[in-house]
DNA sequence: TATTGTTATACTCTATAACTATA
DNA sequence: TATAGTTATAGAGTATAACAATA
């Protein structure tokens, strides 16, 4: 059957269709072991940092409130633990346990594999061009984004 | 200020940033309109179609009784409505409103100018290169889709 | 007083299961 | 019986506002 649109209308409308399909590829690999992309993102931050609940909701830019819930979720399944913050009575450390360190590696490995599956259908030298393209975008980006 | 990890390691990370990057500002320019993601979406589909409820759940992949609510908070807001399907009773057709085509293009139009800014960084023929890139992984994705 | 975090409350989004009305 | 759609129910995720404990 031939396929319809083979290329997009325009470059914005083509990166959205790649931001959606990647969306949806990690929320079904997310899906696929009973996680949400907000729980995975949780978990890929504690992969090297030990926040407090602040610091947290900053970096997945929620309300400390929400953060709340989001993290009894994932203490009840054991995949973080709350420690008490070193000197500081009043603060929680985030930490992430053994179960949810291999947990949060079985979905990196397969949303990697996926992903890669997906650009294969370009050269080695095309995705190194793609891979600068992107690179510049986001390079830019950083520097305007405000906060 | 020296900007950190000025390229991403790899091309699926940057992929990735770049999905997360989209994601954020439709969130955010729908919220800016009291909009979510999923009601965007709705409308849009609704630009050029009048689909019955089954057909617009499997457009949007959602469950028939998610719909429901979806459709009962956009038309409370008068933003699409229910009609009688012409030749079978049980059917219903939606439809978007002239109020929300007008919200749906205000949302598509501060949507583009924020991500055309973003990628003026690009010269035209990266811009191009780029959409040519983009295309083809996009192109192949849709032969690998299943039903 | 200011900061860290939780709790109360309310709403959107989503799914499963049961239901109604029509075919 | 099968199909189109809604309703009942439950749970995740999110925000705002009020609160408690500590600094």
């Amino acid at each position: 059957m031939p396929k319809k649109n083979m290329q997009p209308l325009n470059l914005v409308d083509g990166l959205f269709q790649l931001s959606f399909l990647l969306h949806y590829t990690l929320a079904r690999i997310a899906t696929g072991h009973d996680l949400s992309i907000i729980q995975v993102r949780l978990l890929g931050i504690l992969r090297d940092r030990e926040p407090g609940m602040l610091e947290l909701a900053r970096h997945l830019e929620l309300e400390k409130s929400s953060l709340s819930g989001l993290v009894d979720r994932a203490e009840q399944r054991g995949l973080v633990e709350r420690i008490p913050s070193p000197g500081d009575r009043r603060g929680t450390r985030i930490r992430v346990t053994a179960q949810g360190r291999r947990l949060s590696g079985v979905v990196e490995a397969e949303v990697t594999a996926s992903v890669s599956t997906l650009i294969t259908v370009l050269s080695k030298s095309d995705r190194d061009r793609l891979t600068s393209l992107v690179s510049r975008i986001m390079a830019a980006s950083n520097g305007t984004k405000d906060g």
